[in-house]
DNA sequence: CAAAACAACTTGTAAATACAAGTTATAAAA
DNA sequence: TTTTATAACTTGTATTTACAAGTTGTTTTG
């Protein structure tokens, strides 16, 4: 337990805070000297947390000023959910896991291409269904590499996501993607899954998301429910 | 000219040689040592550079190997077009100009939300229909403050983006923005101007551009079949 | 010859220290 | 009272030093 480094456990703390609530938006963090003398760091390594924090848009320091709290639905350019109606504060309620983790190969249509060492490493596969205000709304497929992942398979996603469990057991940091979106008419699988009316389509997304590993990238198919909500970027 | 921080000099000088192809795709770069050496600095100096590097996409660390050099991200955020079969080079052909930009006052169901100086200024407005390769693709909806913007109305856009004109003609530079995303059936209208097939869904945008002029804001609704094309990101 | 050990690299983490530069509230001066 | 100066904060930049940990090629050993 004590081979993480000290700016992570900050880093982690600070992050938890910030998203359960204990910082709010606007909010001052303590300052640098605060904190050194807090937690018996030195300046350079709480530097380095804030810094992580920074990379994550968590938090937005200005000199001499402080480091001030953004709000944390602040996306990571990566993707969240707006609703139409409540627009501020959604979250996904419920997250079904379809298809727990399995180790498999890679499917032979797939849509993006490989490095051989994905390509011989073979993928780690999983499907989730999750739910906003108890309507599925985000029907996603997952693929990545089984490079270097122990016990990865054993793990509860249950109320974690994803990004979490790979940042938090693996260090693994998504650093950014590329992504294609279409509108289409759904299959008569995705209908069912959405709970899609009649005639209603789908927003579909292929993304590829690179990691701080090299080779290990991340790759979605996903399906959103459009009608209620919308997909909601900034960047 | 000495303000200029030196791990800012370091950055700019990497990051110009990995833009210019000094280093290519999947070289390693000077060991931080050598950089050290090279350029004079202490290695938490060239660390700050480099680490720089790594939040632009542009380098990937390995620890015990070295800063290995990615290929540039092509399109920081805005959006792009990707022909399912032509990916490379796809470029809009054609620009319909369907209503010439004109003033007049804020629709009364704007899906945005304004400030007052935008709302008593009143609006400029056109639309345009934008091909690929002679198929409608793209059906824009842009909303733009009348704020310090003379003889606008009198431009020719027919071959120039709208953002080129508001770069060159008035200094007015994109910053950012956010975005939304449906997929929805589209109106008869939509469905006409972009030759939809029956029953084929349409990708629905609306944006919200913000720019280096304060309440200076550029607003868009976009159609976009993705039939045959698909709206392409990287961040 | 093959495997293990080692040496020489690489980046990662962390300490202690110093001064520069921006912000803000308070105290002094007009 | 208003303005200006100052002091006490804040973060930004930079040096120096030390050791940990991952990678790679070479040497030694079986």
């Amino acid at each position: 337990m004590d081979n993480v480094p000290q700016y992570r456990k900050l880093y982690e703390l600070l992050r938890k805070h910030i998203i359960n609530g204990v910082y709010r938006e606007g909010d001052l963090l303590p300052s640098e000297n605060e904190l050194c003398s807090a937690h018996e760091m030195t300046r350079p390594t709480v530097r380095h947390a804030l810094e992580t924090l920074v990379k994550d848009g968590l938090i937005l320091k200005k000199q001499g000023k402080g480091s001030i709290v953004r709000k944390p639905p602040q996306n990571i350019g990566i993707l969240s959910i707006a609703g139409t109606a409540s627009a501020v504060g959604v979250r996904y309620l419920k997250t079904d896991i379809l298809q727990k983790p399995v180790v498999q190969t890679w499917p032979g249509d797939f849509p993006f291409e490989l490095s051989d060492l994905e390509q011989e490493s073979g993928c780690i596969y999983m499907e989730r269904l999750r739910y906003v205000e108890n309507e599925p709304v985000f029907y996603d497929v997952n693929h990545l590499p089984n490079i270097n992942l122990p016990r990865f398979t054993q793990r509860s996603f249950e109320n974690k996501s994803l990004f979490e469990v790979l940042r938090k057991n693996y260090q693994i940091e998504i650093l950014g993607g590329e992504q294609k979106l279409k509108a289409v008419k759904p299959t008569v699988q995705v209908r069912q899954l959405l709970h899609l009316k009649p005639g209603q389509p789908v927003l579909y997304m292929e993304r590829k998301l690179t990691t701080n590993k090299e080779h290990f990238n991340i790759y979605s198919t996903i399906y959103f429910n459009s009608e209620k909500h919308a997909i909601f970027g900034s960047f």
